[in-house]
DNA sequence: GCAATTTGTGCACGCGGGTGCAAGAACCAA
DNA sequence: TTGGTTCTTGCACCCGCGTGCACAAATTGC
């Protein structure tokens, strides 16, 4: 029996992808190494040598195993990606730009579930046993964690965080600048006419929605010199969104009522409007106004026809890569500017 | 200098997460084997030697290396989780459900971004050279690519789909019983006296939409000898949706209009809804009722109110663990029944 | 046609840890 | 105290591939 029908008869009986490069070496007859270099570009490598390689990996059905490959080299192409907060429809666009443009890199995406508070660090350990080349962060109740995490977090090569602020100086932040995105906002809240806003935020610890809120008030302040109102939820979510809402609005004076209701992002925006309509019965944009954030697919539907801030994150994902790539050019990550989308809602 | 002493040298000076347990084992004083044993739970070992161990790697801040692991028990706890619709907030219900599940049983999953048709098969061979445990199909392209991926899907160890039939037999599908499913709804709109209902489904090509529709259509021949109309759009995408339904509703009769449209999910039956009242200026329910499928958050919402059925995700997230254990007690994984939501849409 | 290059190829060793076995240590009853 | 168990521990070898180097082959120049 030659060589190369025995190597076929080893990869039939071992069907459970267990053919390694010495089975495709043994039947074109080279050796692994040359295997090897047929597989890796700008590696030396005759042509005959690499088409008998070629021929035979195709026989066999061949692919070099990535995770040995990984061992090796000290380097996984992988990328963990933390979520906490699978509510908001926003999540899913940034998670099909991130995946899509890692893996048109190189990259592939470990989604890693970080509902429960204790999960983030148990994520960034993992993130660590499986080599990671970075943790992206896209989330909300990072911050607090980042830092009590960044101990542990030491070891994971690169820690990112997505479309947020970051303060931890141990983290990379790529995000819109939300002093430009928000004087955007308010001046075109402003430019319509509207006087008496009211701002919905989100969680009250998160660096971010004070930025985004605290810039609206000093903007608001130096143009008309009076403090905006403002409420907020613990949560990201449409739900209590509206339940805040109805409970602001109900209770108030219709001198009162806000003319327009500035939320810091199109989750909560998306509430607030339920409650306008449902709630409170009145008109969107007629009696108050709303604005929101992120952009996401459901706010240019015709029940919303929201007006919102559409973040690059395209952009925001390429400029990811180039720091996994490591052609770290030095230049800003987080000041990154989005488009102003107006809509029938305000 | 000791051993210990240097181990920690070592360990300062690699701080890079270069840490192994041949360096927890020299400052523990033991071997590196028996630093193994005390990371796996069930094995032999004095307490002396765990606490010893122990120590050294709090002290180092050692954990083993997963990628050295999966490779010596040809087992990586990988699940790749190919998506091909980003679009349907239903994706982030199940993205998280199990992601969640699988973490909890030990399994980490690898996000995999299909939405390029070629994308399947390359993630399906990407999904080979990671060694991942099973992949698992959460799309609606998928059945036949599945066929045609499957030469190159044999040497993935699992080949599962989820949420949705598949009649590939290399596949296992976890899903919910359509017949069953369909029943519910077609008796549910049925005793509500409805008359004349129309069908909105997804792509003609599948055969889970085939099953909801052609499900419905001969239930409701079998109770009233007519066929009811249908009619359907491409992709699952509420523009779509509310671009179709508004065509079929302007260019109708008044007589001929549907009282009720059935449709194969929420996402279609947002787009309806939305049709019915910005297009046409109609009512839900009173003009035109609404049902949907799979009970997406925002179905719960007071604009829509989307009287839906919502699938056991996560009996079926966990039905998947045991198969990624390999308990395989033989019982049938495509015959779940979920529960109907009835609200105010239908 | 021979030396000087320029490829091309094979190999030892390493990545970090798992497995099965065998030898040593500790324990028990007689 | 001894023979036999049971518990611990160390070790050789393997998982599949990458790296750097040395040697062989092909190419070039004169």
């Amino acid at each position: 029996m030659t060589n190369a029908t025995e190597a076929i008869l080893v990869a039939d009986k071992t069907n459970l992808g267990a053919i390694t490069a010495d089975d495709v070496a043994r039947l074109a007859g080279v050796s692994r190494w040359t295997v090897n270099r047929a597989f890796k570009k700008d590696a030396s490598i005759s042509q005959t040598s690499l088409d008998k390689v070629m021929a035979a990996s195709d026989q066999l059905g061949y692919v070099p195993d990535l995770l040995a490959a990984s061992l090796a080299t000290n380097k996984s192409n992988l990328v963990s990606l933390l979520v906490d907060d699978f509510s908001n429809p926003h999540k899913l666009i940034m998670m099909e730009r991130l995946t899509r443009i890692l893996r048109k890199n190189g990259w592939d995406t470990l989604l890693v579930n970080t509902n429960n508070e204790e999960d983030a660090s148990a994520a960034l350990l993992n993130a660590r046993q499986r080599r990671v080349d970075a943790a992206v962060l896209i989330g909300i109740s990072f911050n607090d964690h980042a830092l009590s995490a960044a101990h542990s977090a030491q070891r994971v090569n690169k820690l990112i965080v997505f479309a947020r602020t970051s303060e931890n100086p141990d983290t990379i932040s790529i995000c819109c600048d939300d002093q430009i995105a928000m004087t955007t906002i308010t001046n075109y809240v402003i430019e319509k006419g509207y006087k008496r806003p009211l701002f919905l935020a989100g969680p009250q610890t998160i660096s971010a929605h004070l930025g985004r809120k605290e810039t609206f008030s000093r903007l608001w302040e130096a143009q008309f010199n009076v403090t905006p109102d403002f409420i907020s939820v613990p949560i990201y979510d449409p739900v209590r969104a509206y339940e805040r809402t109805k409970e602001y609005l109900e209770d108030l004076p219709i001198e009162m009522r806000p003319d327009v209701i500035v939320c810091e992002n199109d989750a909560l925006a998306m509430g607030a409007i339920n409650a306008i309509r449902y709630a409170v019965g009145l008109r969107v944009p007629q009696d108050i106004a709303v604005t929101g954030f992120d952009d996401i697919p459901q706010a240019s539907g015709p029940e919303y026809r929201l007006t919102s801030y559409r973040q690059p994150i395209t952009a925001m994902a390429e400029a990811l890569v180039t720091i996994l790539k490591g052609d770290d050019t030095g230049e800003t990550l987080d000041k990154f500017v989005g488009t102003l989308i107006s809509r029938e809602s305000a």
